[in-house]
DNA sequence: CGGTTGATTGAGGCTGCTCAAAAGGTGTGG
DNA sequence: CCACACCTTTTGAGCAGCCTCAATCAACCG
């Protein structure tokens, strides 16, 4: 919504989180940086909770996200929801680009989120004439793949406080590795309790004693949408996290 | 191992499975065509229950699955395991391609299953000369992603009936795109209990209990490694089953 | 035929769910 | 500034789906 004040007229004169990504992922040249750069003109911002991309929506445009946090997620119609995915500044929300199939779930803002937008024909001529692009992004679905793994082994294996632990550990690897905050003064997380159940595959009720354990154990504190990791190897022991799956 | 008899001197001239999946994500031109026909060389028979690929491993080859089925898993130290994808012809068993990372994971196969072995570096010549090629692999990965999707919403949310029955439409459903044998008389699907336990984070005990039940309500039988749909539109209620993510 | 692996069944227990209610926070309007 | 509504967090009590332990049975194999 908004666009008024903050933001900043720009870190120094920076690229922007997808193109930090992607050079992380391939060697981009200066053309396939200036060509990434120019998606800046389709971002818009879009408020807290807002919806992103619908379930069932044509791909008609690939939409990165330049700031903010995001989720994916696909509803039941019985009220049951799975969050399947958390969204960091660089990664793509939705319309992945080139499939026909129309999105397999939702993407909802978390956070205030600027999310670029480009036109599913101009995408495939940028891929056209990037092949470092088209490589990059190849590369970051294949990332994007291992998460989608390490999170099936989350459910699958681990009791709820492992689950939660490993959850946490993902998240304060990749901030770093994306460099957003994280300080030892914790970073956002604003998820209300009932959504990280749904993260998780918990009931809302039980992620409030997994949350108050970990807390009695001195590993986290989370509060008002900011967890706080005060342990990370103590929490990464117990989650039995190994962070090589986040690497390219 | 073996490599004895069988397997006829090919079928119609026909493509392989790798080049059969491609050519439904990308439109394949006679050179791209004739490019992937050249990876039969490489191809290797693989026992069943043998290794493909190992968790750790450098990605130093490509290898994708010309015939037969395999599984990625991820094993634990303590011995819990999490079976995170069943892989059919035409699905990559691993090094992606491109990615520096070691495997995240392991696959094995479950049937005696063919593998080819496509060497990192001629395997990026290939992609820079053909770029359909590179495309339809994008892709490839991009269903992979949902299909990796649907898994997690399936250990999230549902439980162990409405679990086993998602699978089993599942790979009904990828069968049969796939032009796998789908007559009415089932199809092979070699796990052991213990092993659809992995699959569907259950125990091999509630496995069978489940099992059970289905047999009952006449909705599948599964014996000796043989999964026989008795009532797939039944069995998709059950499941809440929605094929769209499977198609391109 | 013994040995081994997998399927099946029983009994009991624990993790995580359901139902329910109270308490804390926040925004709105009077 | 209080009253009220609404949402989220927190806590309690009871329940059940799935697990653990354990034993029996069935199939396959050298």
């Amino acid at each position: 919504m908004t666009d008024s004040a903050g933001e900043a007229p720009s870190a120094p004169s920076s690229d922007n989180a997808l193109t930090r990504k992607l050079a992380r992922l391939a060697p981009l040249g200066d053309a396939d940086r200036l060509a990434l750069e120019g998606l800046e003109h389709s971002a818009e911002w879009i408020a807290p909770g807002a919806r992103i991309m619908a379930e069932g929506e044509p791909p008609t445009a690939i939409r990165p996200l330049l700031e903010g946090i995001a989720c994916g997620h696909k509803d039941f119609r019985d009220g049951r929801r799975q969050i399947i995915a958390l969204l960091l500044p660089g990664d793509i929300c939705g319309g992945h680009g080139r499939l026909r199939a129309p999105m397999d779930h939702g993407v909802r803002a978390l956070t205030r989120a600027r999310v670029a937008s480009i036109p599913a024909d101009g995408f495939a001529a940028i891929l056209e004439r990037h092949p470092a692009i088209a490589e990059a992004l190849h590369k970051a679905a294949l990332v994007d793949q291992a998460i989608l793994r390490a999170w099936i082994v989350n459910l699958g294996q681990r009791d709820a406080h492992e689950r939660m632990a490993h959850l946490f550990c993902e998240l304060a690897h990749r901030m770093e590795a994306g460099g957003l905050q994280r300080d030892d003064s914790g970073f956002r997380l604003p998820l209300t309790q009932q959504e990280l159940g749904s993260a998780l595959g918990l009931t809302s009720v039980h992620v409030n004693r997994v949350v108050k354990r970990l807390r009695t154990e001195t590993l986290i504190d989370l509060d008002h949408g900011v967890l706080r990791i005060h342990d990370l190897p103590r929490l990464e022991v117990l989650a039995d996290f190994d962070p090589a799956y986040l690497s390219n």
